[in-house]
RNA sequence: GCCCGGAUGGUGAAAUAGGUAGACACAAGGGACUUAAAAUCCCUCGGCUUCGGCCGUACCGGUUCGAUUCCGGUUCCGGGCACCA
């Protein structure tokens, strides 16, 4: 064994040496439990990010754990290589995206190969490769021949100038961001999922989730949105005094976009039907056939509704633009009372949300309250606080200025529940009563009824883009759309373009022209490209049979799925994870696979952060500069002050700090930490900087004292090693210090072991490795039993930090043990006998104020030890001759005098 | 705007089920070794203090014998918001 730690030499040794073993090849064998570890699949962005290496490291250290504890286990690998950025790269660098994407994947897989991840590299796939997305396509034409996709109109962003279709992320404060034209919306055909059809299934099985996160359930329980509500008519035409009978039966299911005759009723959905004496206007969407019909003849009408139809479509920015709207002059009239309500369009009300108006209550709804206000219309309160029964303002600390609690006066808007006034009959009823009574009422009237509503609405998976799986759909002239023949998939998207705005199969003859599979006439190809996260949503299932040309799937993903732990990005939490979910369910439906979730286990881990730096073009963009690339200044408190470029030694603007992206180049690349210190300090440092759900601001401080550790154990096995190699130590009589030493050895494997396997919180795991070498260190080793002792001790201290730091550990335990391997050890065991103790030290308090400290056996009653606390001289000390009021025992823990 | 998180020394953090606040590290300061430097090793390291103690986990309030932990409210920061992945 070399006396000097040389990571430049071993971690290339190992790395070669586990290739040539194929050492972590995974195949199925019924013999062992199956432990299938997934971490998210990188998209092949050029390089490596910090996240990427935490990521992987957090996956790598439960895979090589479970491996260790007798598990079968599987890692792939993989790459998500179809997006928008390789688009923007091959415009910007003249690269066509295949090339610039394959590129980057080789020198990722490079980098990602020298941290020495246990990955089983046979099974990796690109999402880009027609053999990849062939089945994706398959999939596609029997989910449309069953319906379970579909297609209709949708809103994107336009670039009037570009004339493109612009993401989210392109449309920066309203305007493309290469043109910096004002974008508009645009509606557009697309395909679509029906997931809302699983909307249920989606929501109910959450619970059947217990091994992932609550944060993460609880959003997409949010996101899926299911809640109950009322659907309410308020007919156009006002209805005779005693007219229920008189109503037209309601709408006979044809669209409220069909021409001609429109509904005769305008609907709404609430979830306040008790609200409903409070309405003082209706508001609908832009889009929507009543505000079209009312802008018919009047111009300034219209040109609102112009200029509605301006702006990003991100929820983001329709939450937090102006609220703005005008009075078409059309009324329609109340249910109940058959009072005239005006109808306004409003920009906020969403054509895509219900049915693309909204009943408006100022005095109940904050968003309704400030559109009145701005535009003077009536406010009319119908709710009252619930008065509080009994006596008010008793009892001890009620807060007794709490202006919900008081039946008068309360203050506009009233938001919550309470009891209803000036509502008719319903008037003097609660909330949660009136709602139901009125959806009766309503029901009996033909004018609505009790419904459910979703937030979640359908996928939908059109793109307008070039790098990515083509849509296998054939439009005929006679036909429609016809889904592209099993015989002739897979549609291949061609590889050899050039990029300039726009997508250049939509120019391309050779690759939409063709014939109609059903009727032999001239056709055209689908040119739109499917989202992305379509190709994310089943690759975990394809791992398990990357090979098969015969299908999408086969029995041996019944083998590994479900996967028992799924690592990634707590930014996945809802559109990627509730996306995979259903596309599972799917896959099941469809007979693929057998489980009805595809992940057992989640971990979100927090995002990489870095600073953002940035320096302001003269045409208004933003020019992003790498943190590596700026040299900052920090005040007393180290927060940073100033910042300039290193190149020109000028100011750059400071933006904040964001997730690592591509976007904001504020990646920080852990290629230089790896050549300087070696992988395996790039993998401790970051298990030990953080928890792995906590968000980590990235700085290189703290990477020495990683690779400093690693120093020691190796000087400290070297040391060990060269006096001699023994047996372990296992079992007999010791002396008082070397069953201490013992006694924390076997803690700390008991700690380490839990804190990986349940807590997985990595950080406190390496710190208690790190208090027992610390106490390994300080003992005298030169008698054979304390060396016996110390070679029990080292070798479970390398066994520990094996699955974090693999290249060094596996040199030590060579040389501990020699002739074994450190693929083929096992995980050491806590050995019950050493953890036992005789005594406990517990703390004594007065009034919560710790005063001193005192012993007990361990295993003391609770009398034994308030005795022994009121015996101790310190407690008399702190009596002051006063006598205890209560005495509060914990065993174990402490003893609170109150005096 | 809405949904979900977070905030603890100069810094990263620990405290697992309401029970010793600051483990383990980084940085800094001091010392040993050395001709010197690097490396290594040792010590100090939340604030105030009349040296008895007192204060302190973003802020305000509550529950409790006891709150970093639970409850109500506030501020700031991060993630997501359906075409970034």
């Amino acid at each position: 064994m070399d006396a000097q730690y040389r990571p430049e030499i071993i971690e290339p040794e190992a790395q070669q040496h586990w290739e040539e073993k194929q050492a972590f090849k995974a195949s199925e064998d019924s013999s062992k439990p199956k432990y299938y570890c997934l971490s998210m699949f990188p998209y092949p962005s050029g390089k490596l990010h910090m996240g990427h290496v935490r990521n992987y490291t957090i996956g790598d250290v439960l895979a090589r754990y479970h491996r260790m504890k007798g598990f079968n286990v599987l890692q792939p690998m993989g790459w998500d290589a179809f997006g928008l950025p390789a688009e923007n790269a091959a415009m910007a660098n003249n690269v066509a995206p295949a090339g610039w994407t394959y590129s980057n994947i080789d020198y990722m897989r490079k980098q990602l190969k020298s941290l020495g991840l246990a990955i089983d590299w046979s099974r990796e796939l690109a999402t880009c490769k027609p053999d990849y997305y062939r089945w994706e396509q398959w999939l596609f034409t029997r989910l449309f021949e069953k319906g379970v996709i579909y297609k209709k109109m949708a809103t994107v962003n336009w670039d009037p100038v570009d004339h493109t279709v612009l993401a989210n992320e392109q449309v920066i404060d309203g305007r493309g961001w290469r043109s910096g034209a004002l974008v508009e919306k645009r509606d557009i055909p697309m395909y679509f999922f029906r997931i809302t059809d699983y909307a249920e299934e989606l929501l109910s099985e959450l619970d059947n989730l217990p091994g992932w996160p609550e944060r993460v359930k609880t959003m997409q329980k949010n996101w899926i949105g299911k809640s109950f509500g009322v659907e309410i008519h308020f007919p156009l035409t006002p209805t005779s005094p005693q007219g229920s009978s008189m109503l037209p039966s309601p709408a006979s299911g044809r669209g409220a976009g069909g021409e001609g005759q429109s509904d005769p009723v305008l609907k709404v959905f609430t979830t306040r039907a008790d609200t409903l004496f409070g309405v003082t206007y209706v508001a609908v969407a832009a889009e929507h056939p009543l505000a079209q019909q009312a802008a018919a003849n009047n111009p300034e009408l219209a040109a609102f509704i112009h200029e509605c139809k301006q702006g990003s479509v991100a929820e983001a920015d329709m939450a937090t633009m102006e609220k703005k709207g005008m009075d078409t002059g059309l009324k329609v009239y109340h249910p109940f009372t058959n009072e005239p309500v005006p109808v306004w369009v409003a920009n906020y009300v969403l054509m895509g949300y219900g049915e693309g108006a909204v009943m408006a209550v100022p005095a109940h709804d904050e968003r309704d309250f400030a559109f009145a206000q701005k535009y003077q219309l009536p406010i009319k309160a119908v709710i009252k606080p619930l008065e509080v029964k009994g006596e008010g303002g008793r009892g001890k600390g009620e807060p007794p200025t709490d202006p919900t609690l008081h039946p008068s006066p309360f203050t506009l808007p009233y938001t919550e529940h309470g009891v209803l006034m000036d509502s008719g009959n319903f008037s003097g009823r609660t909330s949660q009563d009136a709602i139901e009574k009125i959806a009766l009422v309503l029901k009996n009237l033909g004018l609505g009824d009790r419904r459910t509503t979703w937030r979640l609405r359908d996928w939908g998976i059109s793109r307008q883009r070039y790098w990515g799986c083509p849509i296998p759909i054939i439009h005929c002239p006679t036909c429609g759309d016809v889904p592209v023949p099993e015989k002739d998939l897979p549609v291949v998207l061609p590889e050899d373009v050039k990029i300039d705005v726009g997508s250049p199969i939509k120019k391309m003859p050779s690759f939409y022209e063709c014939t109609c599979p059903k009727c032999g006439g001239k056709a055209e190809r689908e040119t739109d490209t499917m989202d992305t996260f379509v190709e994310s949503s089943w690759y975990y299932a394809r791992y398990a049979c990357p090979d098969l040309d015969k299908g999408m799937l086969d029995g041996r993903a019944n083998y590994w799925l479900p996967v028992d732990q799924y690592i990634g990005g707590i930014e996945h939490a809802i559109l990627h994870l509730l996306y995979a979910r259903f596309f599972h369910k799917l896959m099941r439906d469809e007979g693929l696979v057998d489980s009805n979730e595809p992940f057992a286990n989640l971990l979100t881990q927090g995002m990489v952060v870095a600073e953002t730096y940035y320096r302001d073009l003269p045409d208004g963009k933003k020019q992003w500069i790498n943190p590596a690339d700026v040299e900052v200044e920090r005040d007393d408190r180290g927060h940073i002050v100033a910042a300039k470029l290193i190149a020109d030694g000028q100011p750059v603007v400071i933006g904040g700090v964001e997730k690592m992206s591509k976007s904001k180049n504020n990646g920080v690349d852990p290629q230089a930490l790896i050549d300087q210190y070696g992988a395996d300090t790039a993998r401790l440092f970051m298990m030990f900087a953080a928890p792995p759900e906590q968000s980590l601001e990235w700085s290189d401080a703290g990477v020495e004292g990683a690779h400093r550790f690693l120093k020691r154990l190796w000087k400290m096995v070297h040391e060990h090693v060269e006096a001699g190699v023994v047996p372990a130590f296992t079992g007999g009589e010791l002396p008082e210090n070397l069953q201490g030493l013992r006694r924390q050895l076997h803690q700390t494997i008991a700690k380490v072991t839990d804190d990986i396997e349940r807590r997985k919180q990595f950080n406190t795991a390496i710190a208690a490795v790190m208090e027992l070498m610390n106490a390994l260190g300080k003992v005298d080793a030169t008698d054979e039993l304390a060396r016996a002792v110390k070679q029990e001790a080292l070798e479970a201290v390398v066994l520990m930090l094996a699955p974090i730091v693999p290249h060094i550990c596996r040199i030590l335990i060579k040389a501990l043990k020699p002739g074994s391997c450190l693929v083929g050890s096992a995980w050491p065991q806590a050995d019950e006998a050493a953890l036992v103790q005789n005594e406990v030290e517990l703390m004594l308090q007065v009034n919560g104020k710790l005063r001193g400290k005192f012993k007990v056996a361990v295993d003391a009653g609770k009398e034994a030890i308030e005795a022994a606390a009121l015996a101790s001289p310190e407690l008399q000390k702190h009596l002051d001759g006063q006598s205890p009021k209560k005495v509060v025992v914990v065993p174990g823990r402490l003893v609170n005098v109150v005096v």
